[in-house]
DNA sequence: ACCTGAACACCGTTCAAGT
DNA sequence: ACCTGAACACCGTTCAAGT
């Protein structure tokens, strides 16, 4: 049950720090990971994790790390693209794969966000979506210009603005609704259609991922014209 | 000099006390906004603020609202699309001016995504958007995955996954720097071969509203194949 | 080499009290 | 009605000290 009881005491050390916070982060949320909490986690007092990293933002950074080390090895599991091979699909696997990845781990795009220095792991990824694009075809001008539009899709995610909730919850008060259908009559049309779609879709309310894959073949289609008619 | 000489104080209000802490996220950070550094920006107490503002998370939205409607009237303030007008453009138009509008409040996008539910002020814009491209002939459908497609494009900001920073900056060290071309081969040639460009580029190394539209036409033009071949 | 206790300078927030 | 002082439970981090 509890780790602090084996009798003997396993010795700190950054993989564990980092593993420990990754797991925590995973199952509570990153509010959870603070170093009080993790050294607790581990059976030891706060002050002891400086030892092993230098200080919160290390931290953040070493657990990124770990995720991109999946990434990596989930991506290097795909048979890298045979010579010639479609660019589109190559792509489109790789970064379903990250996506598969990141979902495991819902607090790293926004550590990925704040933190702004590509770090090792990060390059190498994308150093693959690079090879993919210049197999394609791709000038390196216009796999910058991709890079861009991708944005955070290049890794798998991009962050939902707002949540609509459940349709007609919270007190449902009709005033309230119908007062919205007056002054928002598309919003209102857009979201009582979608919910009624809902039923027959499988994932419930917004299907993500069939989201994710229409914004990205939006991309890839994008950039597939542009690269036959430059 | 300083405000709190004048004789007679002015009185805290909900707006002196949210567009403070707007001016403030403006002129410093996010990280700036702390209710007691609010606080003595106003010449007043950190706990005064709680009769203005439920919390800081309410503090937060209030300065949200703040931006929404600068937005709101800036966009307001373009002639409304006359009728069968391109709805392409129109979208344009409008997301390039929230996007000018978040330019001046660097810090809106990193609240906005922490935030789920939707606002007021972003509920009206959203609205303007879907009028749009509901008058240029979307149904709500496709509508609802073009909104999913933009995400946070549809208010004119995409996050930078990294910043490059200056090439050979920071010691410039060779061996490094040919460690690196070696294991990140493409990484490396794209690096350069824009690092060049940008002698004769405008804005700096990346040029930041030509890569944002270039995204952003990528997208519009693939929602404008979907629309004319549905 | 590795871990710790006490302390410092910060947070957001409460509560009872002042005018 | 509006503002405040003192206090609480949290942060990350330092530093000198223990083994």
């Amino acid at each position: 049950m509890d780790e602090r009881a084996t009798s003997v005491r396993v010795p700190l050390s950054r993989e564990r720090v980092l593993e420990t916070a990754v797991a925590l982060a995973d199952s509570e949320q990153l509010g959870s990971v603070t170093m009080r909490r993790l050294a607790s986690e581990l059976g030891v007092e706060a002050m002891s994790l400086y030892y092993h990293v230098a200080n919160k933002e290390a931290l953040l950074d070493g657990m990124m790390e770990v995720v991109f080390t999946e990434i990596l090895d989930e991506v290097g599991a795909i048979p890298s693209p045979p010579p010639e091979s479609d660019w589109k699909e190559a792509l489109r696997a790789r970064i379903l794969t990250s996506r598969r990845v990141l979902l495991r781990h819902p607090w790293a795009p926004a550590v990925l966000e704040a933190r702004t220095s590509l770090s090792p792991g990060a390059a190498f990824y994308f150093e693959g979506i690079l090879a993919i694009m210049r197999e394609g075809g791709f000038s390196y001008d216009l796999a910058h210009h991709a890079l861009h539009a991708l944005g955070s899709r290049a890794l798998g995610f991009t962050q939902e603005l707002f949540d609509p909730g459940e349709p007609g919850d919270e007190e449902a008060s009709t005033d309230l609704m119908s007062e919205m259908a007056v002054q928002l009559p598309h919003l209102m049309g857009m979201l009582q259609e979608i919910s009624h779609e809902a039923d027959d879709s499988t994932l419930g309310w917004c299907d993500d991922q069939t989201e994710f894959e229409f914004g990205l073949d939006l991309l890839l289609d994008g950039l597939e014209r542009i690269l036959e008619n430059p």
